[in-house]
DNA sequence: AAAGTTTTATAATGGTCAGTATAAAACCTA
DNA sequence: TAGGTTTTATACTGACCATTATAAAACTTT
């Protein structure tokens, strides 16, 4: 008998994480989730909670989606999949709606929010564990040595291209990295097969 | 006739921009500015300017304080200064005070003031191709090949180590990645010397 | 149509901040 | 010591923001 929801939490939230995304933390303001959602300030509230709190689901969001890419990218795990990976990263956008150029949301929310949202940190440091461990277990699977180490150095490079296409809001400023990155990893196949 | 000033203009930039650096520029305000530097509000106000007038002096500090250290790192440039440089990275930082496990304050600032403070997008353009003029000249200097390339590669890899180093906070997190740089480095100069 | 719930619009509350005003205190020079 | 300037402490202003309150409007079921 009551009246029914109207809008789609499911799209509400991912409104609410581009935003974020966009323009940060502390950049988003109630006022730009409602018009961004299509919800009223108050609805916001009532179904996420506090903006912690949406901010927390929104950061959630991402992250299953970054799950989705490592999934697909890392299907058959190999240093063939970390190539084209990497050779991916300095490629031009891939749609006019593709917010690659605007970095990584949760590595700019390092940046960011270093004075507050201490279980951001938990988001982050997950999110760079299910990075570290794809590359890894890809490394791992095409009998390359020294895998943790240079997953590591993966991640820092993965992390070094977000950077650079952040300051230059271009993804395509990532490219000598990537290439180099690609290099490298074709030195490192090159050297099991030595 | 006049009392004189007692502070010194430039300790209290530089503790000004320190704060900055710590806490970025929206974490920063006029008291803590006032407490850091110990000068008054009103003091800093006049001798300052406005908030964004003290941001952008800190960040000509933070420059001017970065390119004394490019200087020593390469005054006789060459992949061996290179080498040396990237060892350091992956260091204990040298001293307590040492800030090096805040990351870089201008590669922070583009995360942070993407949605205003045009100059600083000069500094931070500026900045970044210092890195890339020093690190392409000692490329050079080896008679490494694709010098500019390179180059960005490594400005990309100082930048994905300091996200490491500001993520976990520590500067040694950004030690696998150093390594990497420097074996790559040392693959480059044998591949010159084949 | 009636009852009952969820929306929305509007604005009030309490907090923080940048920037400015005010006046008292500190300090130098003559 | 007296005059004049700079500093400091204090607090005000106007703006913005997160969050909550209020009540009118929308809508669904019975």
């Amino acid at each position: 008998m009551a009246r029914p929801r109207k809008f789609d939490e499911g799209k509400a939230l991912e409104a609410a994480m581009l935003t974020f995304w966009r323009h940060g933390y502390d950049g988003t303001t109630y006022k730009m989730l409602s018009e961004a959602t299509g919800v009223d300030v108050k609805g916001l509230s009532n179904v996420f909670g506090s903006k912690d709190e949406i901010f927390d689901k929104a950061a959630t969001a991402y992250r299953a989606m970054a799950r989705r890419v490592v999934r697909q990218s890392f299907e058959t795990p190999g240093i063939e999949a970390l190539i084209a990976f990497f050779e991916r990263l300095g490629e031009p956008p891939a749609s006019e709606e593709d917010m690659s150029n605007m970095g990584c949301m949760l590595v700019n929310t390092i940046f960011e929010l270093h004075r507050f949202q201490p279980n951001m940190r938990e988001h982050v440091e997950a999110y760079r564990s299910m990075w570290l461990e794809a590359f890894e277990t890809s490394l791992n699977a095409s009998d390359i040595d020294k895998a943790r180490d240079r997953a590591e150095f993966l991640v820092g490079s993965m992390w070094g291209a977000l950077s650079e296409i952040r300051l230059v809001r271009s993804k395509t400023a990532a490219a000598p990295l990537a290439q180099v990155a690609v290099d490298t990893l074709r030195s490192w196949q090159s050297e099991r097969e030595a």
